[in-house]
DNA sequence: ATGCCTATATATCATCTTGATATATATCTT
DNA sequence: AAGATATATATCAAGATGATATATAGGCAT
């Protein structure tokens, strides 16, 4: 999926800035889809540059301006028309796959040259750390500030995924904590 | 974690080629790190610039030589100091996550306008899918063609690894078929 | 109070990664 | 006999990352 159809996805549940679209995909969307801010902005201009979204400069007195996007009814069109051309590929072929690159399983895997003190340390900040992801997952407070974009999270849609993903996230914690003896006992 | 001390740990259970390498990726490893050809073919070039790996050229009337990749003990050096450092890394902070981008967790974040039939189409096609990335995972035949990488698939490493995968797709597939209803009915 | 960290906010860029394409043959499957 | 799949490497435009720079306000610790 492109980052601008990423980006027209949540601007679809209202005005956001480049910042509070990252802060979405960190908080409640937090391992469901990373972006980076060098993805993000230069998204956001071609979005602005194809008329899928207007923007607003909020001046700010010495700061740089902040720039409040919104979708217009032509990326919303835009939108839904590639959401549903997109579906279909999903549905007939099994190249529109996701893509992860888990750098824990991967220490975990190569773990053996380790001293088994280090493996425990990993584990046990692994741990916290999916905890961690889970509060943010579950948090039912306001999305950044000021932002609108409770919608999108608390919709029946966000709370299956977020739900999918909470799920997922406790079958970790509840695996590492029932087998981690068999890697460094 | 870096494309090159990826490949050297995968390298370190056996010699074997950039396809092989990729095939362990996509197979037993399914799920766990993606990585293109484009990415491990220059990493094992620059690899073998290092002395990390040596490469055995056979000749093959007419195809492309198949080169076939052995690590070095400058190799296991460097990869086990890099894996120590790195471990360190991901105790002491919180930058080193996993990198995910599941475009089906945001299909159905923003499958709202989606029709039902649509989005019953691809719950059906994505339990399939996981099913058969399940069948990768606990696959316990040859890794290949004439591979010697069982040994890191069977490891006390990978089956832990393997499993906690195991593990995490099952749990996806019974909250899908669960709660399913909830986006198309 | 002074320093330090975190949050808000955008921009840039070298380097790396992807996904597609090209090439070539053998071996299954229909 | 045709077509798909598996084996195997290489290349490259377009896009993504992760680090860095810039700027201020607010909290909190010494």
């Amino acid at each position: 999926m492109q980052t601008g159809t990423i980006c027209l996805g949540i601007l679809r549940s209202g005005p956001a800035t480049g910042y509070v679209i990252k802060s979405v995909l960190e908080g409640p969307l937090n391992q469901i889809y990373n972006l980076s801010f060098g993805s993000i902005y230069p998204a956001l201009s071609k979005l602005t540059k194809n008329k899928f979204v207007t923007v607003k400069q909020h001046a700010q007195d010495k700061k740089p301006d902040k720039k409040v996007y919104t979708i217009t009814k032509k990326g919303i069109s835009y939108f839904e028309d590639t959401l549903l051309e997109e579906s279909g590929k999903y549905v007939r072929s099994g190249n529109y796959g996701d893509q992860v690159k888990s750098e824990f399983a991967m220490l975990l895997l190569f773990s053996k040259s380790l001293p088994k003190q280090n493996i425990k340390l990993i584990l046990d900040e692994r741990i916290l750390s999916a905890q961690q992801q889970l509060n943010l997952i579950t948090y039912e407070g306001p999305i950044a500030k000021d932002s609108n974009l409770n919608a999108l999270r608390n919709s029946a849609q966000g709370q299956f995924t977020r739900g999918l993903m909470a799920e997922v996230i406790k079958t970790a914690i509840n695996y590492i904590e029932k087998n981690r003896k068999k890697l460094h006992d």
